[in-house]
DNA sequence: AGGCTAATGTGCGCTGGCGAGCAGACCGGC
DNA sequence: GCCGGTCTGCTCGCCAGCGCACATTAGCCT
């Protein structure tokens, strides 16, 4: 709990702001635990308050009238869920499920409004944040759309170990289908190859990454782009 | 141009900003003529100015490393190009064309960011554009990912004619197949069946909506559904 | 009128992923 | 130790869209 007051919450987006300004938000949050298949914001209900992962990360999804959805975008403790609020509404198409459990900040949308009005260091950092999603989800449509399913897989799976912290994760091919778009019997293959490939290893709903960069190989660029233009749009 | 020193310029995203503010940007803006298959910004090139389309529109293009790439927005009238300024970067991955000719105020980065700062309406302004702009990123998304061929070109054809006003326009089954990431031959085919059913009319890259009722009908909800979206969030 | 080029039409074999259904395997609880 | 539910493995027929190659048509230029 000090370690919180000091401002050192494992949000890197908080983080990257001076410490002055973090404390003054910190002051207006509390943290919360999320557990896996909590239902954050359901689509076009009004938000009340938003989130700065520390350790938990969340899924958004969209709804796609037939089945389950279909994933849009995975916030992890290197940004915040929420973005709506800051954009002045306060509906949003999506859906925002916890995915990993953990923990995460929270604060109301008003205290984080009247903070925006003033603090231009967290909007500059929410912007640059917003300006990654955008260019994430643009490659997301192109990655749904032209690649193969074993490397989306692997893609897939890769970012969730980066979001997860661990090398080993909670995820079964029914939820990673859903996730993808497609069937289960699609990821079980994939997953499957994989697994004989000695890139991961997994049994009912656990998995593990054996062989990283291994499995960089058999993703689809998108993952390593994503990072790349994370850092191309980080550094200036 | 006695009109634009009024404010009526052709763009919606500045015809909702109060006059004065409008009167002030105007004077730091200049009218050019965009003529189609012009690059406006390169991939993770630098980009210089912004651009508020009046009766030209113009594509975003993601690189797709092999081909010719894949389109995720498309900006008209109703919004702005060059967001990623607004965002404090001046890199994005992706590339803007021009599809409709026509013309378009273009303001440079410099005085945009002087007038962001200060401008509270402006940068609300667009930040509803920009929250409508991920919504419809992300349908975009499942709609390349699940839906029919055929209804996923009534739909382009749809959006394309809002945006150029008119029900008659020039696009190429090339260049349609082109931004719907397919084949050509797709396209004429999915477009020959819409025409045999007193859809659409084309001949030669000239395309004219004749019923467009019916055109709605064929085409994915996602046409109606980020319609449906942009109505909500400037509901409020 | 003739010729060139851009735009459109057609055919053919292939394949990734779909839908549906069922079989085994593993785990926790009683 | 047995039972029930969850998770994973496998099959079969099917189809949208692909890649490739070639045929035709409509305008434009000289």
């Amino acid at each position: 709990m000090s370690s919180m007051l000091n401002g050192s919450t494992g949000n890197r987006l908080l983080a990257a702001l001076p410490n002055s300004d973090r404390r003054r938000i910190l002051a207006s949050c509390e943290t919360v635990e999320l557990t896996p298949a909590e239902v954050l914001y359901a689509p076009w209900q009004p938000h009340r308050s938003i989130y700065f992962p520390s350790d938990s990360f969340i899924s958004l999804i969209m709804p796609t009238g037939d089945s389950s959805g279909f994933e849009v975008g995975l916030v992890g403790n290197e940004g915040m869920l929420g973005i709506a609020i800051v954009l002045g509404s306060e509906l949003s198409p999506q859906r925002a499920v916890v995915q990993g459990a953990g923990s995460a900040l929270r604060m109301d949308a008003a205290p984080l409004r009247r903070e925006l009005r003033r603090n231009k260091a967290l909007r500059g950092e929410i912007d640059r944040y917003l300006h990654i999603q955008m260019g994430q989800l643009a490659q997301a449509t192109i990655c749904a759309h032209f690649h193969l399913l074993q490397a989306r897989v692997a893609s897939r799976l890769l970012t969730t170990q980066d979001r997860a912290g661990a090398n080993t994760f909670r995820v079964t091919h029914e939820v990673l289908a859903a996730k993808l778009g497609v069937r289960r019997v699609g990821v079980t293959e994939a997953a499957s190859s994989l697994q004989q490939r000695r890139l991961i290893h997994y049994s009912r709903g656990e998995i593990t990454v054996l062989d990283r960069r291994g499995l960089m190989a058999a993703s689809c660029k998108c993952y390593t782009a994503d990072r790349e233009s994370y850092n191309r749009i980080l550094a200036q």
